[in-house]
DNA sequence: GGCCGCATGTAATCTGTTACATGATTCT
DNA sequence: AGAATCATGTAACAGATTACATGCGGCC
């Protein structure tokens, strides 16, 4: 496989974070992360690829995995941290984020071509994608729109992404009212 | 090359956008792209990688290329929207973005590990990712601190990540008040 | 009997990044 | 003279997505 001295990706560091509870094998981590209120809110991770970054972490030797062949259930294979993944993890845990994590956004990049819509085109476009936000935020669950929810802390991140999408919505309508302005600013040039 | 009825990406749109202003070659549609107010801001496009979307487009017939050789200037391909280009772009740029454009975020997923962290500790990484967003936002340019910044459209997106950055320093800051609260809970169960 | 959930993978493909190659011209 | 900019690419790799393959057990 490949060598060893290179970074491990993001999604890589949260697969051994989520070992921290203790041993598991693919097919529940996979749930772990993708349930209601796991990181697949934030961070998507498809099965038929974790299963390769598993063997990849077991390659470095972060995690090794013991195979249950003796049981009712399926043959699976339990994955659980070694004394250099626990190291690896915790080391990634206390270091913040220093590369830019881009805002790579597609609503964003048509921004850039406003001056090719008509006045009512770009209103629609506008209320279409406020619509689209509202859409996001519903999907989010009843209990994230109650503002301080202080004693919820499986939301945390949920309020995150509330309030990232809030902030979206707030810049739409500013440029909403934004649209007058533009279109005598196209006018004049 | 691949089949001609897969989606394009986004970067490639983009491609397309920029060229109904007019005819480009490459290094200058690049140059576009990256440059201050330029849509780099929001969407990084390697030029290695632009080269070969751009050859894709051609070979799609979004656009097609004339080599001009006869200059002072190095042999350089200009390129030029076709009808079906100019179609296909219009039409992405009428269709408002349906799909849920992910919350990715570094930070983010370390959250999910917050019972790992000792209380000074959390505070530190807060602080650390505090620093780092204020570090963002210096990096967009004194205007765009200014807020009010309704006579300055090329602006718009620098905005949106102001804002964006503003809202994540908001929560960060509301994280970092519901510390003691996040302490008590873990030493409950 | 057929479908769903459990459980693990392989293979093909796509998209993008990094590093490098090449050669001309313009700036200092 | 040497560095930077112009201009276009190639090759290797990394990362992630999609589709598919396999087989077991339980449910309706």
């Amino acid at each position: 496989m490949k060598p060893k001295d290179t970074q491990l990706s993001t999604s890589e560091y949260a697969l051994l974070g989520f070992l921290l509870d203790g041993p598991c094998h693919g097919y529940e981590l996979h749930k772990k992360l993708t349930e209601a209120n796991g990181v697949g809110m934030v961070w998507d991770v498809k099965i038929s690829n974790m299963y390769a970054q598993l063997e990849k972490l077991a390659y470095r030797g972060l995690i090794n995995g013991r195979v249950h062949e003796n049981e009712l259930r399926p043959v699976r294979t339990e994955f659980a941290l070694t004394t250099e993944g626990v190291n690896e993890v915790n080391q990634w845990l206390h270091k913040p984020v220093d590369h830019p994590s881009d805002f790579r956004h597609d609503f964003l990049i048509r921004v850039y071509f406003i001056s090719t819509y008509q006045p009512g085109e770009l209103e629609w476009l506008i209320d279409r994608q406020l619509e689209i936000c509202l859409g996001w935020q519903s999907s989010l669950g009843e209990k994230e729109k109650a503002l301080p929810l202080a004693e919820n802390f499986a939301n945390l991140t949920n309020y995150f992404r509330y309030s990232q999408i809030q902030s979206m919505m707030d810049w739409l309508n500013w440029l909403k009212t934004q649209i007058p302005t533009i279109l005598t600013q196209r006018g004049e040039k």
